[in-house]
DNA sequence: ACTAACATGTAACCCGTTACATGATTAT
DNA sequence: ATAATCATGTAACGGGTTACATGTTAGT
């Protein structure tokens, strides 16, 4: 039933504490969980109308002053149980497919000077969203060890971010003081 | 015309140094630029012929003793040209999806148990990948500042994939030390 | 002969992306 | 009126995955 890497999974697990709207589940993705799952709001219509149809979630229209109606969706306790299930399953990764490594194998004396742009460019990216990240973990994690045990498992994702972004800032830094060099060299 | 992830131009820069053929391109992707690409064989002789159709390759048969003939396809001047301005294109990221993390924002005192065994097994093998890209790293690129220029971008690619598997290392033992003491109040 | 490994494919399906469409509300 | 934003969609296309198919060589 379920082969595809978990949309659906991610769309419940969002709607864990608060029942949404398709429109406010795309702003979620990408802030809360943008970081390790994206989608379109294409996507998130089509898949909510696919989990009210197995009897996962239902639907109420809510009407909003100054703006058009919003169809909210909520977990039923069909969608519970299966969702806490699928913690038991196989688990996928579907690893990063960067371009800009693919460009590094093809780094010679005229195209250096691009790739350190773009480097730079990507170094300023991740920085700003670390920024944020950081932001929210002294704000809401604080003391982590104190936290109740779902929120654990929230603040643990959140610091996976951060220590990839991290990680990348790391290597920008590495890779840009490596062919600094280069560039010195064909001038 | 290149609308998706460059599926083909990682081909092509698996080819900028030898001709392969496709079930050796197949094996190459999972061994050298397998930590931040992957294709499956069905992929890479569907784009193999496109490839060819396009002109950016040539494809010629080469007897094997001791096994089936195989396709051998190389890069042609054209192939060459269109890669190398490729360079200069956008840059896209494909960002990861784990549902290891998903998972942990489904994160209970009932599953803790069974995500702790999850994070383990991630933690071995990404050991073990990571021992596998330090021991090339010493092999072959041991004084990275006296690298031909080419090969400081594939060294920074390598290094890329050790800082990610490094970090993940870490991140795991911040992980199962913050959940251990879950586990023993559940006890 | 039979099995296992190698090499190259074909076909069906589904997910995700891109482009486009529709209606409601607010602001100017 | 018109433009801009919000909210919810539809349709077409292509890429990737899964399952299956075919032939070759080596080993027993």
């Amino acid at each position: 039933m379920e082969q595809a890497m978990a949309l659906a999974q991610a769309i419940m697990t969002s709607l864990l504490d608060a029942d949404l709207s398709g429109s406010e589940l795309a702003r979620d993705f990408e802030k809360s969980m943008g970081f390790f799952w994206q989608a379109s709001h294409q996507q998130i219509y089509q898949e909510l109308r696919k989990l009210a149809a197995k009897g996962w979630l239902n639907k109420r229209e809510v009407n909003q002053s100054g703006k058009p109606n919003k169809i909210v969706y909520g977990l039923t306790l069909a969608g519970r149980e299966s969702l806490a299930e699928w913690v038991y399953g196989p688990t996928r990764v579907q690893p990063t497919k960067d371009e800009l490594l693919l460009k590094l194998y093809n780094l010679n004396e005229d195209n250096v000077e691009h790739i350190v742009g773009e480097i730079t460019a990507r170094r300023e990216e991740v920085m700003k969203r670390l920024y944020l990240y950081e932001a929210v973990r002294r704000r809401h994690y604080d003391d982590p060890a104190s936290l109740p045990v779902r929120h654990k498992g929230v603040y643990l994702a959140l610091e996976s971010g951060i220590h990839q972004g991290e990680q990348f800032l790391a290597w920008c830094d590495e890779a840009l003081s490596l062919l600094a060099s280069v560039e010195k060299r064909k001038a």
